[in-house]
DNA sequence: GTCTATACTTAGATAGAC
DNA sequence: GTCTATCTAAGTATAGAC
C-alpha cells in the first residue's frame, strides 16, 4: 500500500539529489583527467568516459569545458580559504616562528592535495576576466591579513610590511607549488624547515 | 663584365645568408605571437603572417609547431647561461651580499626582456623528454654553482649547502617570473633589496 | 624556394531518438 | 534525463603549381 501523502510526491524523488551526485562525478572525473593530461588534452569526451556519462548528459550539467575547470578552481580556493581562516580562528602561537610554521605548512597540505591538477589550474586554465578577478581577491585577502598579523606582531622588523607581505605570501605559495609539483620533490619536512628559517630571519633582522 | 670566378657561382649568392634571415624572421615572429596569445591559439597561421612568409614557407624551416617553440626555449636558456657564466667570470664582489645581488640582477634582467613570452614557455611549451631533461639540466648546473659559490663563501653558515642552493635558485626565479610577469608587478628595485636582503639573513644566520 | 589551396584530424558542441 | 550520432570549426600539415 502506499503510504499517505499528499498525493504529488514524485515515485521517485531523486529529482535534486541524483543530479547534484552526477555534478559531482563530472567534476571528480575532470580533476583526475585534467591533472593526468593537461586542460587541453584533458577532452570532454574523456571526461565524460571517466564520468560515466555520455558526452551529451555532460552539456547539460555544465555549458562548456572552461565552466568545469573554473567550477574546480573556485572550489580550491574557497577551501583553501576556509582552511586558513580556521587556523587563523583559534589561538595564534606566540611565537613568529611557529606562526609562520602554521602558514606554510597550511600552503603546503593545500598543495599536496592533488599538485597536477593545481598546476593545470594554474598554468592552462582559462584566463577570463571573472576568474583572474577572483583569483586576485583572493591572493590580496591572504596578504591583507599577513600584512595585519605582521603589524600586530612585535617581533617582526621589517619597514614595509605590505612589501614584505607580498614578499612572504608569494614565496611561500610558488615554493611549495613548484618544488612539491617537481618531478625531483624535496622532502616535505626539511623544506617547510628552510623555509619558515628563511622567512622568519627576514622579517626579525634589524636592518 | 663577369669577374673571373670558377665559373659555377650562382648569380645570386645569398643561398645560406637569406634562408637564416627567414629563420630568424619566423622566429621573432613566432616570439611575438606566442607572447600574445599563448601557445594554443599562437598559431602557425598567425605566426607565418606575421613573419610575411606563407605557410608552406614557414614548414619548410621547421618540421612543426612544438620545433618553434623549442627552439625559442634552447636559445633563451644558452643566453641565460651565457650572461650567468659572463658575470661569474670576472671578480665576484667580497661581499656575499653583493654576490647574491649579482645573482639576482642577472635573473630580472633575463626576465624583464619578455617575460610574457617566458611565461608561455615555461607554462605552456610541449612538455617533450628532451625539452625537459634540457631544461633540467640548466637548472642543476646553476644549483651547482650556486652551491659550490656558497661553500666557498666564508660567510655562508647554513647545514646543508645543496638544499639551501636549491632554495635559493628556486626562490629567486619563481619570484623573479612570478612579480615581474604579474598584472600588478612591483617595484623592481625594491624587490631587488628585499629579495636580497631575505636571501642574505637565511644565509649567515647561525642557527 | 615560395606560394595557394586543401586534405586531414580532432575536439567542442548539438539534435533528436528513446 | 540520458544516450548515440553527427555537425561545425579550427588548426596542423601537405601537395603541387609557379
Amino acid at each position: 500500500m502506499a503510504p499517505d501523502h499528499r498525493g504529488l510526491t514524485p515515485r521517485k524523488q531523486p529529482r535534486q539529489a541524483r543530479a547534484e551526485a552526477t555534478r559531482q562525478r563530472i567534476l571528480t572525473a575532470a580533476a583526475h583527467v585534467f591533472a593526468e593530461y593537461g586542460y587541453a588534452a584533458g577532452t570532454t569526451n574523456r571526461i565524460a568516459a571517466r564520468a560515466r556519462v555520455s558526452i551529451g548528459s555532460l552539456y547539460q550539467y555544465y555549458p562548456n569545458k572552461d565552466a568545469i575547470l573554473a567550477e574546480l578552481l573556485i572550489r580550491h580556493l574557497d577551501a583553501g580559504a576556509a582552511a586558513v581562516g580556521e587556523r587563523l580562528d583559534g589561538q595564534l602561537p606566540d611565537s613568529l616562528e611557529e606562526t609562520i610554521r602554521l602558514f606554510v605548512r597550511t600552503s603546503i597540505d593545500n598543495h599536496l592535495d592533488d599538485p597536477q591538477l593545481l598546476r593545470v589550474m594554474a598554468e592552462q586554465g582559462p584566463r577570463t576576466p571573472e576568474l583572474l578577478d577572483k583569483v586576485a581577491r583572493h591572493h590580496r585577502a591572504r596578504v591583507a591579513s599577513v600584512q595585519a598579523l605582521f603589524e600586530r606582531h612585535p617581533q617582526v622588523r621589517v619597514a614595509d610590511t605590505h612589501v614584505a607581505a607580498r614578499l612572504a605570501v608569494a614565496t611561500i605559495e610558488l615554493l611549495a607549488h613548484q618544488l612539491l609539483a617537481a618531478p625531483d620533490p624535496v622532502d616535505v619536512t626539511r623544506f617547510e624547515n628552510e623555509l619558515v628559517a628563511m622567512l622568519t630571519g627576514y622579517l626579525t633582522t634589524e636592518r
